[in-house]
DNA sequence: TTGACAAACAAAAGCGATTTCACTATAAGC
DNA sequence: GCTTATAGTGAAATCGCTTTTGTTTGTCAA
C-alpha cells in the first residue's frame, strides 16, 4: 500500500468516503458526532488529503508561479520574500523558476506553469512583454508583472516610478552644488534604465545644468560592470564630481573603482545608487540611494492576484514611490566650480 | 468551456483519447502518421496536458519542495539558485517556502508539501531535525538536508566541514602573528556555530595560543548583531587584534563597529568572515573569508534527490570543504606582541 | 395511519490523464 | 485457405478526491 487515501479512513470509520470528505471540510451535511470521529481517525492515521486529486475536481490548485531572472539577485529575493509571505498566509504554495533573463527559457517556464495549472503567475523584470500578451491571453491565467522591462501597459502590474525617483536622486546631487553629474546605466536595454536615464536628464534640464554626453557610461547592472563604467568616467580629462548609478550593484562597483584610483567618496566624488539593497547600509562609506520597497512590491503583486482570484476584474497598475535615502556617499563638491 | 482537454483534441482528430495520450508521449504503439497528425492538431489548439491529472495516475508530480529560513538571505538564495538550476534541467518544478526559522511553520510547510505530493524535499539550515525523523519517515518522502542545524546524522545531507574550515581561518590569523584572536558567534544555538567555535578553539590549541573566554562574543548572525558583539570586544581593556566571525554578515557589522570607533582594518584589527557572500569582495576593505560553495551545495543536494528518485538507496552525506580566501581585511598585528 | 419533510448518509458521476485489456485488420507461416 | 502473430486502435478501469443525486430513517402534522 502506498499512501493512505480517503477510502482507507472511510473503511476504518465504517462510512462512505463521501462522508469522510465532508467531515474533513467541516461540511454541515454530516452530524457533529460522526465528523468528530472521522477527524479523530484521520489524525491517528496521519492522513493528508491529496491536493492533486482535489485540484483535479475543483479546478483550482492553490498554487502560483513566480518567474524571476535570478533568485540570487538580492533585489528579486526580497520581492519573492514578500510574495511568499502573502501567498503562504492565504494557503497558496509558490512555484519558483529562474529565467536567467533568457526569453526562450522564460516562455518555457510559463508553459510549465500552465501545465501545472497554477492559479496565477507573477513575473519580475520580464523583458518579453510582447510575447506574454498572446501567450497569457490564450492561457487565461491571471498575471501580474513586477517592474516589467518592456514598454507598454500590461493589464496588471506593480512598478516603481523610475523617472520621479531618478529626478529626486539627481536633484539631490545638484542641490549639493554638483554641476558635473554623471550617469552610469545598464546597457542591456531594460526599460528601467531608459526611464532612470530620462529622469536624470529631466532633473538636469529643470536645474539648467547642461547635459554632457561624455558623462554617461554604461555598465550591465552588476558590480563589475559598474566598476568598468566608473573607470571610464575617471579616465576623462575632467571627471565628474558626482555619479548617479542605475542600481546599487553598479554603485558598489563604482565605489571600488574610485577607491582603486585612490580617490575618496564623498570627498572627491559623490555617489548615488538605486534600490537600497541591504548592503547599502554597510558599505564604506554607506550609500546614498533610492529606496525601492521591494518586499511590499512583492506583497502588493500577490494581493492583486488574490483579488483577481476573488473575481475582481478591474485592471490594477500600482506605481510605487521611491524614497531618497541620504547616507554618507554624497556631499558638496570639493570646491563649488 | 474551460481549458481544452485530451478529449477535445481526440474528437478533432477522430481518434480515441487513449491514442492521443500515446501520440503525445511518442509511444511506439501508435502509427507515425496518426501521431504526426495528432501532434499537429494539439499544437494548433495550444493544448497543454494537465500535470495534475497525470500526477494522479502516475503517482509522481515531478515537483520538489524547498524549505528555507528566509529566501532573502543571500546565502540561501544562492543555494536555491543551484537547486533550481538542476531541478529545472530535469523537468522538476520547485515549490519554495520560508520557515522564518520557526519550527511550527516549518512543520506546517512540510505538511503542505506532503499534501501536494512532492517527490522530494530539500531543507536548508533546519533546526528541527529531531522533528523530521518521525515526520519524514511517516511520509516516506526522500529528503536531503543542507547545512542541517541539528546535531545528529540524517540519512542524506550536504554540509560544509565547519571545524576544518574554521581551523583554516583561525590558523591564518595566528600565522600572521596574532595572539589575541577573538570569535564572534551566533547565540541562536545553531550547530554551525558550535562547530565553528570548536574549530576556532582547536586551532588555538594546536598553536599553543591560550584561549581567553573574554574574547568570545555573540551576535545573532546578522550585521546588527555582529556590530554589537564587536562593540563589546572593542570596549575590553585589551581588545583583540584579530576577529574570526561566524559569518560574513556578522563580519560586516564588525567592520562597521570598528570604523565607528575610528579604528582601521586591517591596520588596527584583522577580520575574517565565513561564507564568502558576493559582497565580501566589495566591502572596504575587502573581506578575508571562508568560501562556501553555496551554488554547488544546492546542485549537489538536488542531484542526491534525483539519484534517490532513480532508486538509489544508499545514504549520502556529502561534506564539502571550505576554502580560505585571503583579501584585504587581514594583516599582521601592528606590533608582534 | 399516512404523507411531507428534513437530516444523515451512501452511491455514483466526474475531473483529465495513463494504462491494461480487448478487438480488428493485415501480414506471415504452414 | 486457414491459423497465427503483429501492428494499430478503442474501450474501460483507475488514480483520490468533490459534488450531485438517491436512499433511508425518523419526526411531525393532518
Amino acid at each position: 500500500m502506498g499512501l493512505i487515501s480517503i477510502k482507507d479512513i472511510a473503511r476504518a470509520a465504517k462510512v462512505s468516503h463521501s462522508t469522510v470528505s465532508r467531515a474533513l471540510q467541516n461540511s454541515p451535511l454530516v452530524s457533529h458526532q460522526t465528523a468528530q470521529r472521522i477527524r479523530e481517525i484521520a489524525r491517528e492515521k496521519g492522513y493528508r488529503p491529496s491536493a492533486v486529486a482535489r485540484s483535479l475536481v475543483t479546478k483550482r490548485t492553490r498554487t502560483i508561479g513566480v518567474v524571476v531572472t535570478r533568485i540570487a539577485d538580492p533585489f528579486i529575493a526580497e520581492v519573492v520574500n514578500g510574495i511568499e509571505e502573502v501567498a503562504n498566509d492565504h494557503g497558496y504554495s509558490v512555484f519558483l523558476a529562474n529565467s536567467n533573463a533568457n526569453p526562450d527559457r522564460e516562455v518555457k517556464v510559463v508553459h510549465s506553469f500552465h501545465e501545472r495549472r497554477v492559479d496565477g503567475i507573477l513575473v519580475t523584470a520580464s523583458r518579453v512583454g510582447a510575447l506574454y500578451m498572446p501567450l497569457l491571453t490564450e492561457m487565461r491565467v491571471p498575471t501580474v508583472l513586477i517592474n516589467n522591462q518592456h514598454p507598454g501597459e500590461f493589464a496588471h502590474s506593480v512598478m516603481i516610478d523610475n523617472p520621479a525617483a531618478s529626478i529626486k536622486a539627481t536633484e539631490h546631487l545638484i542641490q549639493l552644488g554638483h554641476k558635473r553629474v554623471a550617469y552610469i546605466g545598464d546597457r542591456s536595454g531594460f526599460q528601467s534604465d531608459t526611464e532612470r536615464f530620462a529622469g536624470y536628464r529631466r532633473a538636469l534640464e529643470l536645474a539648467d545644468v547642461p547635459f554632457l554626453p561624455e558623462l554617461t557610461a554604461h555598465g550591465d547592472g552588476t558590480a563589475e560592470g559598474g566598476m568598468h563604467a566608473m573607470e571610464r568616467l575617471l579616465a576623462l580629462p575632467q571627471p565628474p564630481t558626482a555619479v548617479f548609478c542605475y542600481n546599487d550593484m553598479s554603485a558598489l562597483g563604482a565605489l571600488r573603482a574610485i577607491r582603486a584610483k585612490g580617490w575618496r567618496v564623498p570627498d572627491d566624488i559623490s555617489i548615488v545608487g538605486f534600490d537600497d539593497l541591504f548592503i547599502a547600509s554597510y558599505t564604506n562609506p554607506t550609500l546614498t540611494t533610492i529606496n525601492q520597497p521591494m518586499r511590499q512590491m512583492g506583497s502588493a503583486a500577490m494581493e492583486i492576484l488574490l483579488q483577481l482570484f476573488n473575481g475582481a476584474n478591474s485592471t490594477t497598475n500600482i506605481k510605487v514611490e521611491g524614497q531618497l535615502i541620504v547616507r554618507e556617499s554624497t556631499a558638496p563638491p570639493r570646491s563649488a566650480d
